[in-house]
DNA sequence: TGCCGTTATGTTTCTGTATATATAATGAAA
DNA sequence: TTTCATTATATATACAGAAACATAACGGCA
C-alpha cells in the first residue's frame, strides 16, 4: 500500500502564486543543468512550459529567481539567482517542517483513504 | 500590503484525491446547513459542483464522509458522517500545525514577493 | 561570416473542465 | 394525493488552459 502526501503553497501579496512541487523541481533542475531548455527535457515538459513558468515566477517575485543569458558558443543558459536559491531552501524548509509537525495527523489521514 | 498563505494536500494511495480549502469549507458549510443545496449557495458554486465535490470525497474515502437523505418534507438533506468530521478536524489541524512551525520560513517567501 | 544551441515569443489546435440547462426520483407533511 | 425542496444524474455548450508548431533573435566561436 503506497501512500505520501504532498502540499503546495498559496502565496498572496496583491494577485497570487501558486509555489508547488512542480515549480521548486524546475528550479532545481535549472539550477544543476544550467539551463531552461535542458531542466525541460530532463522534466519530460516543453522549453515553452518551462520558460512560462520561470516567467510567471521572475514577475511574482520581486526581483527574478532565474537569470538567462541568450547567444554564445553554447547557446546562453540560465542560472538560480540567490533569491531563487533562497526560494528552493524556504519550500523545502516548509516541506520538512510541516511534515515532522504534522506528521500524526497526515498519517491519519491517509488512512481514511479507500484502500 | 495584503498577504496571505494557504495550502492544499495532495494525498495518495492507489490514485489520489486533493484536499484543499474548497472541500474542506463545503464540508464544514453541510455541516452548518444541513444540506449540500444550501451549502453551494453559501459558498457560491453551482449545486452540481458541489455534488460532485461531495462525491469525489465519499468514493476516494474508505467510507463516505457525507451522508445523504432524499425525499420528506423538506426534500431531504445531508449530514457529516464521524470520518467527515474527523477529516475536517485533521486538515484545520495539519492546517494550524503546518503555520505554527513554519511560520519564519512563510513569512520569508512573502517577503519574497513583488511588492 | 556562417553555424549552433539557447532564449524568447507568437499562433494555432486540441482537450479537458466548468457552466448551463434539464429532468427523474424521493418521501414526509398538509 | 398533491406539494415541495432536495438529492441525483444526463446532456450540451462555452471557455480556459495546455500542447503543438513555428520562428525570430542572440552572440561566442571556428
Amino acid at each position: 500500500m503506497k501512500s505520501r502526501f504532498e502540499f503546495r503553497l498559496r502565496l498572496y501579496r496583491d494577485d497570487s502564486i501558486a509555489i508547488g512541487p512542480g515549480k521548486v523541481a524546475l528550479l532545481e533542475a535549472i539550477a544543476q543543468s544550467g539551463s531552461i531548455s535542458a531542466a525541460a527535457r530532463q522534466l519530460g515538459m516543453s522549453y515553452r512550459r518551462a520558460w512560462l513558468l520561470v516567467d510567471e515566477m521572475n514577475h511574482a517575485l520581486k526581483s527574478p529567481a532565474v537569470s538567462t543569458a541568450t547567444g554564445g558558443s553554447h547557446g546562453g543558459g540560465a542560472q538560480i539567482t540567490a533569491l531563487g536559491q533562497d526560494l528552493i531552501n524556504r519550500y523545502r524548509s516548509v516541506e520538512e517542517k510541516a511534515q515532522l509537525a504534522a506528521a500524526a495527523d497526515i498519517a491519519a489521514l491517509v488512512k481514511l483513504l479507500a484502500p
